[in-house]
DNA sequence: CCTAACATGATGATGACG
DNA sequence: CGTCATCATCATGTTAGG
């Protein structure tokens, strides 16, 4: 129950009612659940999920087959392996029971999930691969895309009825999981943890009015309302405001549903094929994007968007503050530096650099000039300058940044991604694909009045830990940190920087981020005694320009896992809304 | 010799803006 | 309609290590 004023005009200690920095110590806090339920009964839990899938019409041959081969997965990568088994075994053989197979693949997502619930008349399978499901089948598939398990989704089709629509299950859910939450806390209270109607009527009052009209628009909108202006990316990039352009707005309204706790902050590039940013705000609780270029923080653009609940006023920037040009910040450059080229802000820093022999043509070019070369080869050299963002080193000379000159730029410290057995181009890689630290510290600044005992971070596709970097540089203690990443490489990244830095909190790391449903974020919630902040930027590489073969758009393989983000951030959410 | 990891070079399209 | 920017992928060559 936030008291929907936030951004008031006071400065914020008393004007949350939702921060959760009452002191809860790991030491103090029950571990309930921890090695309870999740592992002991594997047997009866096989023999549940065997039938489960039998019953969902896959044979009971691959369904043995699944289980057994993924022994400790859960239910939902079980399901993707069955879901590959049947697309291999398309070729009609060996199917005893007729295996209907709604092949919802994750491109698919929104059009299905949408499709499911508008008013409209299906007319889909504009390709007509797969017949059409069962409703209830329809409606488990849909569910399981959504994030939740098949258990989840099951129980909540018993006790709804098959007629419920997904807002419905998917609500009861979310009930289903507050409950146990409940249980868990006050097991004298409700000795029988059984899920009922009642559970859902009651969280149904519980919650706000504007997450229920917000869930039930997401279900109904159609991707691209043309109601809906399309957004707009603004024009100078400057969000809700830069520290060297004082804060034109001060206050914003957000939507109810939209309200913590948790804080989120989403982050992805702002330059996305058209109706991306559309569907991430609609999924995001309808929170208008901050679109800002990096250029406004340091030497280096990066346009970005990103989607937050938190206060936009009494920002202020890390210091001390970074060069603000290449010749600030690259001062050997300086001697070079051709007067023609007016450069004073780098572009954005990708993962791949220019190649010497680029730069050995262009050299050569310019050879044949004493002074100034001519026109045509001004503009040949200032082109490939902006593409690879090459800088002069010597006579003649342009050389790609090297990596330690990125991180500084992303403001990241010294050697941050050097060594420990990670290559040149893995450097690269992840220092492309990562914050610019200057600019999201500016917009994370304001929870340090909010939270001076320091924070609960949930991390989600951490990279080389950008967050992290930049609440650390705030001075914004970090208590408990949850990183979800799958690379290795970045992981050791921050597990380093993490000693380094001598932090007195507890890094939890994850590898793979279906790892995290409903029953281990739980668990993680009653660890840490809640999230305060939610933040993470989900992979953009099928929304990039730079992307020549699979910008797919927001469905595309790497980029959908933007749905995780909101799974997982309404998952907190519901969790958390029961109170800790 | 083989393999795996790494480095290099070639490969447009989309969309905003003026 | 031109100018500009854009958290990239793929096939192939090269190197290090067994």
């Amino acid at each position: 129950m936030g008291n929907g004023e936030m951004d008031g005009s006071a400065a914020g200690d008393s004007d949350i009612d939702w921060n959760t920095e009452d002191e809860l110590e790991i030491e103090n806090y029950p571990v309930s659940s921890c090695s309870g339920e999740a592992s002991s009964s594997a047997g009866s839990s096989n023999t549940k999920l065997f039938d489960h899938f039998v019953g969902m019409g896959f044979s009971e041959k691959l369904v043995s087959k699944a289980i057994n081969e993924n022994e400790d997965g859960n239910s939902d990568v079980i399901l993707e392996a069955l879901l590959t088994y049947a697309a291999l075994e398309d070729s009609p053989q060996e199917q005893e029971t007729e295996t209907v197979v709604p092949n919802i693949s994750s491109s698919d997502y929104e059009e299905n999930f949408l499709d499911d619930f508008s008013d409209i008349d299906s007319n889909s399978d504009s390709e007509g691969i797969y017949e059409p499901a069962s409703e209830e089948e329809k409606k488990m598939m849909l569910l399981a895309e959504m994030g939740y398990t098949l258990d989840e989704a099951s129980i909540a089709m018993e006790r709804c009825g098959a007629s419920a629509s997904v807002a419905e299950l998917s609500d009861f859910i979310c009930a289903a999981q507050m409950s146990k939450e409940a249980d868990a806390l006050l097991p004298e209270e409700k000795p029988q943890p059984k899920l009922s109607v009642e559970d859902f009527q009651k969280s149904k009052k519980r919650k706000h009015g504007g997450y229920e009209s917000w869930k039930r628009s997401l279900l109904t909108k159609k991707p691209l309302d043309p109601d809906d202006e399309p957004l707009r990316l603004p024009n100078p990039m400057v969000g809700f405001g830069v520290p060297t352009e004082p804060c034109q707005q001060i206050h914003r309204n957000l939507p109810e549903a939209a309200i913590g706790p948790p804080y989120f902050y989403y982050e992805n590039v702002a330059l996305a094929p058209k109706g991306v940013w559309d569907t991430i705000s609609r999924f995001l609780y309808d929170v208008e994007p901050e679109f800002v270029d990096s250029k406004y923080f340091c030497a280096t653009a990066r346009k970005r968007g990103y989607v937050h609940n938190l206060p936009i006023h009494n920002r202020f920037p890390i210091r001390p503050l970074p060069p603000c040009t290449i010749s600030e910040a690259l001062p050997l450059t300086r001697k070079w530096w051709p007067s023609w080229d007016t450069r004073t802000k780098l572009n954005c820093l990708q993962t791949c650099i220019g190649s010497a022999k680029l730069t050995e043509r262009i050299r050569k070019a310019l050879e044949d000039y004493e002074g100034e070369p001519a026109l045509h080869v001004q503009n040949y050299v200032l082109n490939e300058c902006r593409k690879w963002n090459l800088v002069w080193v010597g006579r003649n000379k342009l050389a790609p940044l090297e990596p330690d000159e990125v991180e500084m730029l992303l403001g990241f410290p010294r050697n941050h991604t050097r060594g420990g057995g990670i290559s040149r181009t893995d450097r690269y890689k992840s220092l492309g694909n990562s914050f610019q630290v200057d600019t999201v510290a500016y917009h994370l600044s304001v929870l340090k009045e909010l939270f001076p005992g320091g924070i609960n971070l949930l991390s989600l596709f951490s990279g080389i830990g950008g967050a992290e970097v930049a609440l650390h540089r705030l001075g914004i203690p970090l208590k408990n940190v949850v990183s979800v990443e799958i690379s290795e490489v970045n992981r050791n990244i921050v597990r380093s920087w993490w000693e380094q830095t001598n932090q007195k909190g507890n890094l939890i790391d994850l590898a793979d981020i279906q790892e995290l449903n409903g029953d281990r974020l739980e668990q993680l919630i009653n660890l840490v005694g809640g999230f305060d902040l939610v933040v993470g930027g989900s992979p953009c590489n099928n929304l990039a320009g730079s992307n020549r073969h699979h910008r797919d758009g927001l469905e595309g393989k790497e980029s959908s896992l933007f749905y995780d983000y909101f799974r997982i951030l309404d998952l907190v959410k519901c969790i958390m809304s029961r109170g800790i």
